[in-house]
RNA sequence: GACUCCAUCGACUAAAGGUUAGGUCACAAGCCUUUCACGCUUGCAAUAGGGGUUCGAAUCCCCUUGGAGUCACCA
């Protein structure tokens, strides 16, 4: 069998972590197993259609390194790939489920319908379209049937559940799947604008786009029995189901923009590789037995398999991911990070002086960070002389006679030619030495008056990358103000 | 409420009936040291509870409890 499966979003805004989780599971299942993947998009729902959502989530998709091989923006022999433009397929399909009583007309008001549920909920039984007393085909009969439908009488088309029988499936990540025909709902297929709902659209679909495995979210699998009804009623073999567990908050409700966010497009704003969220969320119910963390996507098609997904829902922690980020940090080269970097800090209008210099910065800070866009904030000094000064740091390490000290290192420093780190070390280990100091003495004091803070790389290494001048600058600006 | 799914350290997870229940993040301590980090070492920390099945259960079965998802002319 030839594996094809599909990645179906709903175009009503942007990527959702969780949808990218799904999009990177089918991803690396096909890949795995040299199939093919299919973009879809499901814009049933004209009232939800949200202007661009379609090329952004494309965008999104891109960014993470998920090429599809079919889809609206690179075609294939199964199009069109929007839903939308699918709407006469639906219908003809829609008619064979009448002809052959799986489905049948209804022409119930919204009113009467939500007077139907009130009614339920009241006597305590689940809300349920109830054919037997309703407005549809069966109860009105054929004639009356045939009568509105001639008049134009707005009507929805309802699948037809048998009651009495259970309905089983197998879904690949929970085993046998077992719901009763009575707890099953008799879902509209097609609205009375003649849209079909998702549900008549996805069977269709992934039938005629010859879909081998349905993987998605956990969300559907209570309305799965409802398509495998409707594979049934088409006499058409069901692709193979997996659902994937939910993507959590902290307090393990389904991931939700509330408490966080959730859309690609932020974490991509906030300067994450593509490589540590494709890694992270990769291992967010998934994982392939090794002592490992770091995989790379080549490594990850390799072992992915779908028996090995988890159950239940893992909680989505920035923490890791941030761990994760700072792993990737470390590997990359400079020339990599300061293309990576650059156009953010353009963006912000952030003078980084050139290219050169950032590249030297990025390797003194690269440790102390987990993002490379932390780094104007991390080490804004690098940049422009500092305007603060760390009070407390200040008054820890500024001693009686430290500005006496620095003086006199001053002079001797403006001196110095080889202002390389080793070089600088020497000096001034020779410097205390002579005087009877510790190395603190003096690195802690150069360090507020350099940089203004307390938290830095090496202190020679930072004073090798803003060169002679700039440092001596500082130190005498500093002194002055200090003798004020 | 009904239906369905789920349950290993705080978090992500490993262990596919036989392990002192392992790893990673986080946290804590120590080492290193020039601050903060990195790195290294160590520590803390879990099979929800109860019954079975079995020589043997985190693992299989049942019950309880807990959590989640879904119950639209949304997807």
């Amino acid at each position: 069998m030839d594996i094809r499966v599909r990645f179906a979003p709903s175009p009503t805004g942007y990527l959702h972590v969780g949808g990218l989780r799904t999009a990177l599971y089918n991803y690396l299942f096909a890949k795995h197993h040299n199939g093919k993947i299919i973009l879809r998009i499901e814009d049933t729902d004209r009232t939800r259609l949200v202007e661009g959502a379609t090329e952004n989530l494309i965008s999104s998709l891109a960014w993470a390194g998920i090429e599809f091989d079919e889809g609206p923006h690179v075609g294939g022999s199964f199009g069109p790939y929007i839903q939308s433009q699918r709407f006469a397929i639906y219908k003809e399909y829609c008619n064979q489920l009448i002809d052959n009583n799986s489905a049948y007309y209804a022409f119930d008001t919204s009113e009467e319908l939500d007077e139907m549920r009130q009614r339920q909920q009241k006597a305590g039984i689940p809300p349920r379209y109830d054919r037997s007393i309703m407005k549809n085909q069966y109860t009105i009969g054929a004639n009356n049937t045939k009568e509105l439908l001639e008049a134009n009488t707005p009507y929805v088309i309802r699948l037809r559940v048998p009651l009495e029988n259970d309905i089983i499936f197998n879904d690949a990540i929970r085993g046998e799947v077992k719901v009763r025909g009575r707890d099953v709902d008799d879902q509209i297929l097609l609205k009375s604008d003649g849209f079909p709902t998702y549900h008549l659209a996805n069977v269709i679909d992934d039938h005629l786009m010859q879909i081998s495995h349905v993987i998605r979210g956990e969300e559907w699998l209570p309305s799965t029995p409802k398509h495998v009804l409707l594979y049934r009623a088409f006499n058409w073999d069901a692709p193979q189901f997996a659902h994937l567990p939910l993507l959590l908050n902290k307090d393990k409700s389904k991931l939700s923009k509330r408490q966080g966010d959730v859309a690609v497009e932020d974490y991509i704003a906030k300067g994450y590789f593509k490589e540590a969220i494709v890694n992270f969320i990769s291992l967010l119910g998934w994982n392939p037995t090794a002592d490992r963390e770091i995989f790379s996507i080549d490594e990850l098609i390799k072992m992915f398999s779908l028996e090995k997904v988890n159950k239940a829902g893992a909680i989505f922690d920035l923490t890791k991911l941030n761990w994760v980020n700072s792993q990737y940090l470390r590997t990359k080269s400079m020339d990599d990070l300061a293309d990576f970097l650059i156009p953010f800090l353009e963006k912000r209008n952030f003078n980084y002086i050139n290219r050169e210099y950032l590249k030297r910065v990025i390797d003194l800070i690269k440790e102390r960070i987990d993002l490379v866009t932390e780094l104007p904030d991390f080490a804004p000094y690098m940049f422009e002389k500092p305007k603060e000064f760390d009070q407390d740091f200040l008054a820890k390490h500024w001693k009686e006679s430290t500005k006496e000290v620095l003086e006199l290192y001053l002079e001797e420093l403006r001196k110095l030619d080889d202002f390389s780190h080793p070089s600088l070390h020497n000096f001034t280990e020779q410097f205390i030495s002579e005087r009877n100091l510790k190395l603190r003495d003096v690195v802690h004091p150069l360090r507020i008056m350099i940089t203004g803070r307390g938290v830095g790389a090496g202190m020679f290494e930072t004073m090798e990358v803003l060169g002679k001048e700039e440092c001596i600058e500082r130190i005498e600006s500093f002194l002055k103000m200090e003798g004020k």
